[in-house]
DNA sequence: GTAAAGGCGTATAGATGTGTACGATTTTGA
DNA sequence: TCAAAATCGTACACATCTATACGCCTTTAC
């Protein structure tokens, strides 16, 4: 198979297997299952991923790799901070809460091993992190903002942007967010995060 | 069997099918595992409980009743609202962190149908929130807080103490808080929020 | 063009889970 | 005390999953 086709390939069974685990859960989504979804032989799941936890370990990474991709882009673009800040948080929230991620961290939170969870949090909020920490720190210079450090700005930051959106999601409480309501949900976080880390704050 | 000695044996089949959840996931709790770290019959599971389903639900239910009788004990007592709001949190914490309630909302997010989620968004998000937005009313009344809403505050503050800390604990990436972490994550928390909420802001 | 490699579909052995059944033992209630 | 009910331990039929194997067919490499 020449490597395009098997990348394409790849992704389809990855795709799948995403498509199974939201139908039927972590649970449900066997080896067996996949293979049929994607009209693939297991034979191939077991000789290209060893076994499940590996094959969600690769999509982890690969889904991990995009979403900093994006990420990076939008903090990369010539706009003044606070723009950057609106645009990056509606693409979060929209990686966060898509069925991608939602998917992904059912399946860490039904893998005993931790080893999903571990390679979310290295692939997601351990990466994420330190970007949001610099894009304080250039609100900062920007006169914008006035937190006590700019790590606490971004956990705040973070904090307030998603909150318990995700955990709601993953337990299945809270549908996917329209664009209009995160556009809302944005706001909504701004105006709470500028009042709290405003450069008008008193004693500070 | 005696009605006192049946609940005590609920409970201890419910502490065993946490326990086994705990050390082997969702998955791994099967009504067999369960059974036998109970030291009970597979057939007295299915009798009392019909299937895995249910038996978490029941354990879901009576969690949050426990959960709710510990919140309200803290609210109804005879302190000002600010410190009733500092117990509250150091409590909420515990509860939401704790092992109980990280295995609970793991086996929701193994749940593809949705059902365990479901119960524990009515037994726990949607009982809890009316309560906070009661004690910020009575924030506000003894002029702690000026906030837009009292629904607002609420959401600002449960995301400012929650954030991504239950996500971060259910994917296994954040180990159970000691109680002194808590009591400065509680400090942290309530700095924020006054400075949120404050009745000093301006432009309000 | 042809041989090698690899995927597909199916088959398989072994393990495990679900839900039920049944005798033996214990507990309950009169 | 004694009969009824319930639990325990074990067994069972049935289904499913894991991981591997093999023949068939397509794709790749030379």
């Amino acid at each position: 198979m020449r490597t395009d086709r098997k990348d394409k390939r790849r992704s389809e069974i990855e795709s799948a297997a995403l498509e199974v685990m939201r139908q039927r859960g972590y649970e449900g989504a066997s080896m067996l299952n996949i293979a049929k979804a994607a009209k693939a032989s297991n034979e191939t799941l077991y000789r290209w991923y060893g076994d499940k936890q590996r094959l969600f370990l690769e999509i982890v990474k690969s889904n991990a790799a995009e979403a900093e991709a994006a990420l990076d882009k939008a903090l990369a673009a010539e706009l003044p901070p606070e723009d950057i800040l609106e645009h990056m948080c509606k693409q979060m929230l929209h990686l966060l809460l898509g069925e991608r991620a939602v998917a992904l961290n059912r399946a860490a939170a039904s893998d005993a091993s931790g080893q999903l969870g571990g390679a979310i949090a290295k692939g997601g909020r351990d990466r994420v992190f330190p970007k949001i920490v610099q894009l304080m720190g250039a609100l900062r210079e920007a006169g914008k903002i006035n937190p006590p450090s700019d790590e606490q700005a971004a956990q705040w930051f973070l904090q307030l942007l998603i909150g318990d959106l995700q955990l709601r999601r993953i337990i299945g409480t809270l549908p996917q967010p329209t664009r209009t309501q995160i556009a809302d949900h944005v706001d909504l976080t701004l105006t709470a995060f500028y009042r709290l880390c405003g450069p008008d704050q008193t004693g500070v």
